[in-house]
DNA sequence: AGCACTGCGTTCATCGAGTGAACGGATGGT
DNA sequence: ACCATCCGTTCACTCGATGAACGCAGTGCT
């Protein structure tokens, strides 16, 4: 399952730096190697990243993924995406706090209404 | 594994209505019934709460999730707590919605280029 | 009394996302 | 030739979460 979060955030890295290798991703994620696969595969399947393997200068194999066209119109669409998620998510997030600000101080009402008791 | 998250809520939903049922939980939590039992057996295990099963005016059974006052003292520190983590949170959250804004804003500068050059 | 039904807590087989050790292949160094 | 290293790939395993199924207790109807 690719999420729009992974969707997103590995478009991103390989828009940055395509160079980079799935153990390297992992790392920068804070994922698994294992996941880091899935969603590359996951990615290659609908077209938006393609590797070029290829021999560099060197003659040394090297792994670039690099964004198809459509990927790097895609990611435009998914950070669009994902920032509207995060607004939600801070909508969300504010009115909890609001909820246990005002919690916090029911709770200390009552401490001290129970401590004048004593 | 009993999580700050549910430590906190289960506190407060049965503070505000002890007689709720753990399918009611369930529902009010979102969570399956399995694990709305596990968290109460780990919450009257560490003596936050305690069941009294007792037969009500009718004779009928009735369960009832009472907060000892440990748990009364344990769901003020596990709110602060909670609170605080959600703070932090919400300055992450802030952070990633800034980076992502200007995300947005250069990836529209970029597809401008693009057009221009077209 | 008998029976069906409802609602309770409890259990546990099942699921699936996530993990990372292990593998084969390619390359570089000695 | 050999070993070390880094690559992507695989897959057995873990573990939190799920909810169908169970036994039990009380209710209501016949």
């Amino acid at each position: 399952m690719l999420t729009d979060e992974y969707r997103y955030k590995v478009l991103k890295l390989l828009a940055d730096n395509p160079c980079l290798s799935q153990r390297e991703l992992a790392r920068e994620l804070g994922i698994s190697l294992g996941k880091v696969n899935y969603c590359l595969k996951a990615l290659i399947d609908i077209g938006m990243i393609k590797v070029n393997n290829f021999k560099n200068s060197h003659n040394k194999q090297a792994y670039v993924y690099l964004l198809t066209p459509k990927g790097i119109e895609d990611k435009a669409k998914v950070t669009v995406r994902f920032l509207n998620r995060k607004l939600e998510e801070h909508q969300v997030l504010q009115q909890e706090i609001e909820a246990l600000r005002q919690e916090v101080i029911e709770e200390e009402h009552t401490t001290q209404g129970e401590k004048l008791l004593q």
